[in-house]
Parts: C-alpha cells; structure tokens; sequence
DNA sequence: CCCCGCCTGACAACTCCATGACATGGCCAG
DNA sequence: CTGGCCATGTCATGGAGTTGTCAGGCGGGG
C-alpha cells in the first residue's frame, strides 16, 4: 500500500485527514509544521504528500519547490485557500501534480489522491498473469482457470496469491503478507492469512493436503514455488 | 518523436506547456489565437493538438469542428474551464478525443497526451462502434440498437458503456470509472455508478439479472466481457 | 413551467472475511 | 527416541462490507 505524508497546521483538519487516509489503508506520516514536514519527506520517503499551502517554519511553496530542486519527484496534492492562484501551484513553476481549494470536500480530496496514486503505479505494475502447473490466472481480469476450467477466487484470494507470486521462491511472513495485501491500516490476525493459502490450495492444487506451489516454510511464513 | 501544436492564449501557460512537451522530447509548435492555430493545424499536420476552448479569433470549439469537418483525425486534447461540459466536449458535436478541464495539472496533461499518442499508435484507440449478442452501438452518433429496435441512452450511459468495452475483459473500478467517465473535477459517489450500470443492463442484457455482458466483480468493480 | 437525466440515500439480499475452537503436525528438549 | 508444546490445517459461524433496487429531490434545458 502507498505511503502519504501529511503537512497540515491545523490539528483538526489533520486528524480528519489521517484518519481518513488510515481507513483507506494508506500508511500515514504527518507534521504540522513545514520544517518537520520538509524533514519527513526527505528521510520518509512517501509516495505522495498532502502539502497545504500556509504553514510555520517553511512554507508549502517553498517545500515543493525544494523537494523538486532536489529532483525529488514525488506526488504532491497542495491544499490552497480557495482562489489562490491555482495555475502557478501547478507545475508551472512550482510542480505540484494536482490541488484542491480549501474549504475541500473530503470525497474529492480523497478521489484526488486515489487518482494520482493509480496512475503512477499504473507504470510500475508487476506482470498481469501468472502460469504454473496447469493453472493460469489473469490478474487485470480477475479470472482463474485449472485445466480449462474456470476456477472462482475472492479478491482477497487474487492479492495473497500476486504478492506471493511477485516474489517467487522466496519466503513471505504472514505479516508481511498482511501489510501488502491489507493494508497499513488493517490488523486481522495472522490467522486469517492461513486461511486463504487454505484456500488458494484447495482451488489451485493437485493435492490441496500435499501443497506443490504454496508452500508452508514452519515458523517463518509461505513461499510460491513456481 | 510526435508533433504537438499548443493552441493557447495565456501566454503563461503556453510557455509552461511548451517548455514541458520540449523536454519530454516533443517536437512542439505554438499559436496564440484561433486563427494562427488553425492555419498551422492545416499546414504542419500535427500528431496531436493541446486545444483551448476559449481563444480569441476563432474558438477551439470551432477549430475542432472545422478541422472534423474537413476529415481531419488528428488527435486533440482540450482544455475546458472547470465543470464545462464535459460530455459535449468528448461527444460528436465536438469530436475531441480527451479533455482536462482547467486548472490542471502538467503531470496530468502529460500523461494523457501521453496516452492519446500511445493508443493511436497502438491503432487501439477506443472502437467508434461496439457490437455484441444482438446489441448495436455506434458512440459518435450516440445511438443504440438492440435486436434491430433503437435503445434510448443516455450521454452517461454511452459513456460508462465506452470506457468499459476500451478495456474490455478487464475489471474496471468505481472510482476509475468515475475519473474516466465523470471527469477530473466531478465526485459523485460510487454508488451512481452502480445506479448506471444497473440502467444499462435493463437496456442491453438479455435478463438483466443474470448479467451476461457487463459482469460484476464483487469488491473490485465492473467489467465488459464481449 | 415542466420534463428528463442525474445523484443520493435507504433497504434488503448477498458475498466475503475474520475469528475461535478443535485437530493435526513439526520441532526441540530431555 | 519420545513427550510436550507451539505452529499450522480445517471448519463453522457471525458480522462487516458490497451490491441490486427503488424512490425522492435537485437542477438544467426545452
């Protein structure tokens, strides 16, 4: 899941923001001022930040423009008061990669961030099928079949089983598991992953009680063996 | 490398633009006023246009119209004030192939022009006409057929039909749908996506409620499946 | 002014998921 | 070698979240 920072002095707005974003699953840093904030994007290294315009200590303007000096290309969604010259906050000579005018609407902001989100990510995705024994699986259409047959898997299902395949012959926790295909901001037991390798196995494998491609490595975690 | 013709009067942001599409590798020519555009859309024969709606001498809506008229395909990207009609924009009256409404972001402009070269490129732009079971629908004409007899439709409708048969077999989500669809800078809730698809499958499925073409994926979102 | 398309909210039906209990199996200490 | 313990497999169940559906209201265009 993404990382996103937030650089916001007003506590209430802060909060609302972090709480939002935590239930969407992102993983989430704040600060509340610019001179923290400006800190956190260099060590942190988020995938996106929340940038508004007006702060103590280091202004938004001047935080964009430093991170991109750098050649720090990082998203960046800047909140300005409503009004405030919109076209110079884009890009023109700041390089920010979207805004929205406070007073936001939660629904549009997190639409925003959702938006810039998937479309950087769109360029770096893993590969969008998998083969192995006589089972193929289409990730971008959510589609399995083993031996022809088409085979009905949960989205849940499809998320275990690409995280799994994405590192092949190595060995997954169940919590790194859970933070990849959760989120950051989801806590279920490590139970529940056991639970849906029981189901990938007994949907994928010859023999569901002699596992050939998921395979337990005792007290460490479950690897696919291709 | 393509040729883009920017056709904008805020000089701003034509110098923006410019200097962003030339270090993209672009080879870039620019007008500051309808006129001049068109006589260059007419002479240099672009691989794209960065179109304004609002221009002095002649307005993009008419040099779009013009250029169709005379049989020109090139591909144009416009520029619209925030919340104009989007969907007059992309229909037939206009013939744009892709719209950003203003302000907008360089990273946003970029990638769609972007994906417009690709796809035209790739020849895979989104089909003029969709045909499936005995259903028949031609989108510039915003016409729909099924079974011989005409099927009224709404501009909506056409439009989330479109963006899933472009990807057909693929699952599309909500909120992709509704970026795609709806427009940068519109934020209904996903739940009216739901309420559209629902309307076209009273249209267009044999038994609407055992979907056959526009499947549900549970979780995930909604795909075409020809 | 009315009409149509659109958006939202409510409700019910349904799917998927998380959890806990119990069974089984592997590993280590003795 | 073997008993005991912890980890994992298995299964049933309740609940949370999603979707289909419908009615009502809003706004823009004719």
């Amino acid at each position: 899941m993404s990382r996103i920072l937030v650089i916001e002095d007003d506590l209430a707005i802060l909060r609302g923001l972090k709480d939002n974003f935590v239930a969407e699953g992102y993983d989430v840093l704040v600060a509340e001022d610019g001179a923290e904030g400006y800190r956190l994007a260099r060590e942190e290294d988020p995938d996106l930040i929340v940038l508004d315009l007006m702060l103590p200590a280091l202004s938004g303007y001047e935080i964009c423009r430093k991170l991109r000096d750098n050649g720090d290309s990082v998203l960046i969604l800047m909140l300005t008061a409503r009004g405030e010259e919109a076209d110079r906050v884009l890009g023109l000579d700041l390089g920010a990669d979207d805004y929205v005018a406070k007073p936001f609407s939660v629904r549009e902001l997190k639409a925003r961030v959702r938006a810039l989100l998937r479309r950087s990510d769109a360029a770096s995705a893993p590969p969008d099928t998998l083969t192995f024994g006589d089972v193929e699986v289409d990730f971008p259409q959510y589609e399995a079949r083993k031996g022809g047959e088409a085979v009905e898997m949960t989205p849940k299902e499809f998320g275990v089983l690409r995280h799994l395949a994405a590192r092949a012959g190595e060995v997954v926790s169940r919590y790194e598991l859970l933070e990849e295909v959760w989120g950051y901001g989801k806590f279920p037991t490590t139970r529940t992953v056991d639970n849906h390798i029981a189901a990938l196995r007994a949907k994928l494998e010859d023999d569901p009680s002699e596992p050939r491609y998921l395979q337990t490595v005792h007290r460490v975690g479950y690897k696919f063996v291709p």
